[in-house]
DNA sequence: ATCAATATCCCTGAAAACAGGGGTCTTTGT
DNA sequence: ACAAAGACCCCTGTTTTCAGGGATATTGAT
């Protein structure tokens, strides 16, 4: 009896490396690829009783990513196996991943073998992490101890994101109904929390969370 | 008389996806594969007469990417055609490749039959960019024009740089032994050409042109 | 030789940021 | 039930930014 897998992956052509490498092994039937999350979501909502064992899926993707995806697969299928294969290593996605019990994380630069590898153990109902991706994690974790969580609430968020889209004090107040007074007292804690020493500091914060995108 | 490629990619799973799309294919001949461009570079240099009919290469690679290998196989073996294989966008990525002689340029998530094609249309002397590819470039063609080519002196790059790594006007003038108001003057000129509103959109401008890392 | 671009410096006044305090009220967890 | 955390507001005084005007000296290209 074969093991039934799903790919997910944007890049038609990697898609096609991976069918190719799975599709020279005898023990995987591919069920599905599709080009991003939603796709996968909506399959499993659809078809609730069919054996899937394994979902293989790139972070990086249109509408729904990796991330989200198997966030929902974990919440809602628990039983079904999740391998991220990706290029990015950002420590922060993979502290998400790993925090929502993903299976297994091979960067895409990774041997066909190690790869395969990963498949069966995380199959025979182990994880599997690249070495790469175990020290990232790892480094990740013990930073955070040093920068002892620097953990924004909501509000601060809001205004961290608008004083990075260069609004000033002013129009953040009156974004967001408040007085300039309280916009001011947020932007004070955030320069202490963050431990930065400006607009500048803060801004950079902002892009490397992803808050702003340009 | 087949054709000789050479594929440069680091991700050894999309190797193998173009490799398995290729090899299924009886006109080509892949001659070498590699990580990064240094290995084709130095390949090129110990054999200068051997028939190298086309490189296929992604951008972003370790030590020597596809704009560098780019440059140097059209300075040095303008008869190779080179192919770009990315999933990159970046505009002025883009307007270096083709400033500088690329003869196609495919973006990672297309699908096979479009490599295939635009591997053809380059054997066959012409060049191949998908239409993805063109929009990107006329695009950004479009837009410098309206922008009338912002370009920065290299001491409006040294500042804004400083600014951009948190240090203030007084930290930034004693650092490159100016006047306090010369730094303010860099400031005021920088925040006009940019068409931003202050520190915040100087420090994204920086992060955009990678002046700074972090 | 000359002209444009660049680099450098200065001033003023208004607006904003920043440091370092103070506070109340509501929500949430135990 | 109560403490902690978060959201919200205010004040004073200093520093910095920012818009808006200047100016001069050097360099590179035509």
């Amino acid at each position: 009896m074969k093991y039934n897998l799903i790919i997910v992956d944007d890049h038609k052509m990697f898609l096609d490396g991976l069918l190719s490498i799975l599709n020279s092994e005898n023990d995987y039937n591919i069920l599905l690829t599709a080009k991003n999350g939603k796709h996968i979501a909506k399959y499993l909502e659809i078809n609730p009783d069919e054996k899937i064992d394994l979902i293989i899926t790139d972070i990086t993707m249109p509408e729904m990513d990796g991330i989200a995806l198997n966030k929902i697969v974990k919440e809602r299928k628990s039983n079904i196996k999740t391998l991220v294969v990706s290029m990015h290593n950002n420590p922060d996605m993979i502290d998400n991943l790993i925090e929502h019990d993903v299976d297994g994380y091979v960067p895409k630069n990774a041997e066909k073998e190690e790869l395969l590898k990963a498949i069966q153990t995380i199959l025979g109902g182990e994880k599997y992490f690249s070495r790469e991706i175990k020290d990232i994690y790892m480094e990740n974790k013990f930073s955070k101890k040093k920068n002892e969580e620097v953990k924004l609430t909501q509000r601060e968020i809001d205004v961290i994101t608008l004083i990075a889209q260069e609004f000033t004090t002013q129009e953040i107040a009156d974004k967001l109904f408040l007085s300039k007074h309280t916009i001011e007292s947020y932007r004070k804690n955030l320069i202490a929390k963050l431990s930065v020493r400006n607009l500048a500091g803060l801004t950079k914060y902002a892009m490397k969370m992803n808050y702003i995108q340009e």
